[in-house]
DNA sequence: CTAGGGGCTGGAGCATACTCCAGCTCAAGC
DNA sequence: GCTTGAGCTGGAGTATGCTCCAGCCCCTAG
């Protein structure tokens, strides 16, 4: 796959695709004959992953500490499984807290609506 | 309050508070004889609330918003009614890709649990 | 054979959200 | 009355995560 259709099939811009390779969360693909990336098509589900990592709020040193771990093979199982059950801990109480803030906006929202009845009907 | 406290009680730094203050999240609270800030009790709850809206991801320009309507007062009722009620289908979002997300995650703790299992057996 | 489009590199620049610092003032305890 | 500590201001600096640019090289189509 050349770069641009990565980036399609991504959303991630061809300068992110760049900048994830130079910080080593992407493994440098091969070049063609005239030394461009030709990315194989499995960067597609790892890019997602990498995407769904970030969207609960990994920070990018420990998702390049991942990646680094992944490449290093069977060795490194351990070390990725305890990095993704530590992840998932997180991503649990964030989503206790969003349920949370869910509720509480769900209680401002019916106050506003009250006020605002009251406001109208010049209570 | 003396902005010590307030740091205490709020888990934010000093120089956050008055951060906070320069771009508008908090109003500027009364000082003391000596020019020191004198905060209201109030301000705990409000920043509280502020943290939670900054946990689920609302950007700072749209909490200065919310915060500069708030001290509008009434006229601002429905304004902040809807700023709320669009986060909240933000929220919703983040929440189910969370929760996906986790049983990602489930899934992937239980491939690698396996894959060691077979390393340390040499199957 | 040449014009255009895509891709390349290295490095600068930017947005967000703080964080730190120098140099000053004030008040209270010893 | 002097030291100490908390607080003050304005402005510079930092970390994260991209984003953009200049100047160059190829390949392809007309």
């Amino acid at each position: 796959m050349k770069i641009s259709a990565v980036s399609k099939a991504t959303g991630l811009s061809i300068d992110t695709l760049r900048f994830y390779e130079k910080i080593g969360l992407i493994d440098p693909p091969p070049r063609d004959g005239a030394g461009r990336r030709d990315y194989p098509e499995e960067v597609i589900g790892w890019i997602a992953f990498l995407g769904q990592l970030n969207a609960t709020g990994m920070p990018q040193a420990e998702r390049v500490r991942y990646a680094e771990r992944r490449r290093q093979g069977a060795a490194t199982y351990t070390a990725r499984r305890e990095m993704l059950a530590a992840h998932r801990e997180v991503v649990r109480a964030k989503l206790a807290l969003m349920q949370d803030t869910l509720a509480l906006m769900d209680r401002k929202v019916a106050i506003y609506e009250q006020l605002e009845a009251e406001e109208s009907t010049d209570v």
